[in-house]
DNA sequence: ATTCCTGCAAAATCTTTGCAGCTAG
DNA sequence: CTAGCTGCAAAGATTTTGCAGGAAT
């Protein structure tokens, strides 16, 4: 809520500073991935830009989500549904936990997590990268409502 | 590796108890999620079932897994490229750790699982039903084919 | 002026569905 | 016998690709 405008222009440096060109279509797309309250799905994009810029179309959509991804400056969150969500709020991953009832998702901050990566690496020897830490179930507020 | 027989056995038995058929092809589905040591895709399953039953239809194995995953007796585990992998010996929630040289899939026991879950549910107020734990990284294996 | 980008349509993947004939119980 | 299953092909859903015209630098 507060530097989403950093945001913004974070990714839009990062494009220009890697010779990509800043077009009407492009800005708008970023603007949505980095002020969005939401995870937004492709769809999503699509269809809130087309209302404004009624020549938008799906694959310029795609195509730069795959460009800002390949720049690590948006993540991709894959549901258990097959449907993906973006958060260019935070590109870096982080725990998710979701409401299967209203799709809400909340992104906690945990303690454990350092400790769980430092066991993981000594358990495995992997050298970790990257994780996925998403956790479902109901939220409070569908609780209430149901019953 | 010692309580595959067990996990075919329990998965004929509860399809049997739920009313469903065994038949040669669902055995034969069966038999590869409960009984293969990797992860196997649908196309692994229909691939090999193939070999020794020509006739047999990649929507027969599509069908069976969801039926199967109903029954809550596999789990899916969706790969960040889309693509899914099934586990029919461990069908509950539990951490993986992938190499993304070579897809070597290792199962860790974490300690500190069950401290995050407590820090999850007190902190979002969600009644937690189900998880995903994946970390993604390069095994000791590759790192040394690498230099 | 050039290079990259857009937008359309077509293609590629992966998964589901409809239905006629077959088979397990 | 008969409810449910298989297997084929067709349909869906989502994402990618090819390419010609157009826009950014």
């Amino acid at each position: 809520m507060t530097d989403n405008k950093d945001r913004y222009e974070i990714i839009i440096q990062k494009l220009r500073d890697n010779g990509h060109k800043i077009t009407p279509q492009r800005l708008a797309i970023v603007k949505i991935l980095a002020k969005s309250e939401g995870h937004p799905s492709v769809e999503d994009i699509y269809v809130q830009i087309k209302k404004d810029f009624p020549t938008m179309s799906l694959a310029t959509v795609y195509k730069n989500i795959l460009l800002i991804k390949s720049l690590g400056e948006v993540l991709e969150l894959g549901f258990p549904d097959g449907s993906n969500r973006y958060d260019g709020k935070k590109p870096y991953p982080h725990p998710h936990v979701i409401c299967i009832k209203c799709r809400k998702i909340v992104e906690p901050d945990l303690d454990s997590l350092d400790g769980m990566k430092k066991e993981v690496s000594l358990e495995t020897h992997f050298n970790i990268l990257y994780h996925r830490l998403d956790f479902f179930g109901i939220c409070s507020d569908c609780r209430i409502k149901e019953r």
